[in-house]
DNA sequence: TATTGTTATACTCTATAACTATA
DNA sequence: TATAGTTATAGAGTATAACAATA
């Protein structure tokens, strides 16, 4: 079922991201661009959870849309330097603020209490799944539990 | 977060039922004809929430498994009535316990109030994100919320 | 030798259209 | 005319491998 709904929000989520020519992992990357600006792709693409193979594109598409910069990386010169466009905040909150109603629009016949209470449990289940936003990919796998054996049933 | 969350546990569920051969969807349409045999495809495509094009290789996929039966339908020429075989009415027990435990280890450390609690919230809000089990696709789209004016912000 | 960004490739999923046989 | 099952096709999304530049 959480697989199921989660499916549908983010389609819902991308229609109401449409008229910002943004899909939500494009709003995934210009909000965590914002709490951290210089950050290279690799950390990016770590945070978000995603490959950094497609993090280039993720990028590409932001710079095309010109809510994002490469700029040089002053410490290390493989990496690019990301930074937000002055378009990209004045665009961030209003997409911010699209988000948040789309979430209440959800929640809308949920005690707020119970709304609560099911985000801090999903958090935790979430890491118990090995969803860990800062943590590096590469040590989410030895996080997962083990299938169960099918035998012993 | 219920989107990304949703996709792992989508694809660890896939680990869990590997022993099985088979995917999640799989055990979706094998719990939907358990519950009510002699289906036609469309009826299961329908509480699944798939297209009935998907359902012609699920079902082949079953068939070829050894898990269910393409028999005639009683009523309807041109529909299949799926049915369960034994090797189905044998394994799918076991692929629910394994669920079962795989659930049981998500939510191992919440409150089992609370975990009732978080299911029940959730499934109140699939229904108001027009993810309805019971009812035709064709019916979904119009009750999904329109999105907010990005203008309006 | 390892890492960053990049490109190419393949594979899975999904969505759409069209066809047949029936209703 | 509409529906059930089927097939084919195109598109999005994802995963993997390889490469050049740099650490």
């Amino acid at each position: 079922m959480i697989s199921q709904l989660g499916a549908r929000i983010s389609q819902q989520f991308a229609e109401h991201l449409q008229p910002f020519g943004l899909r939500p992992a494009h709003f995934g990357v210009l909000v965590r661009i914002a709490r951290d600006e210089g950050q290279s792709q690799q950390q990016l693409a770590d945070h978000v959870g995603v490959h950094r193979n497609v993090m280039v594109s993720l990028v590409d598409d932001l710079e095309e849309r010109g809510l994002v910069e490469r700029r040089r990386h002053p410490e290390d010169r493989r990496a690019h330097a990301i930074h937000l466009t002055e378009a990209a905040v004045e665009l961030l909150p209003r997409a911010e603020e699209v988000a948040a109603q789309f979430e209440a629009s959800l929640f809308a016949d949920i005690d707020p209490a119970d709304h609560a209470l099911v985000l801090d449990v999903l958090r935790r289940v979430s890491e118990r799944a090995g969803l860990v936003p800062e943590l590096h990919p590469a040590l989410i796998d030895s996080r997962r539990p083990a299938p169960v054996d099918p035998e012993s049933c």
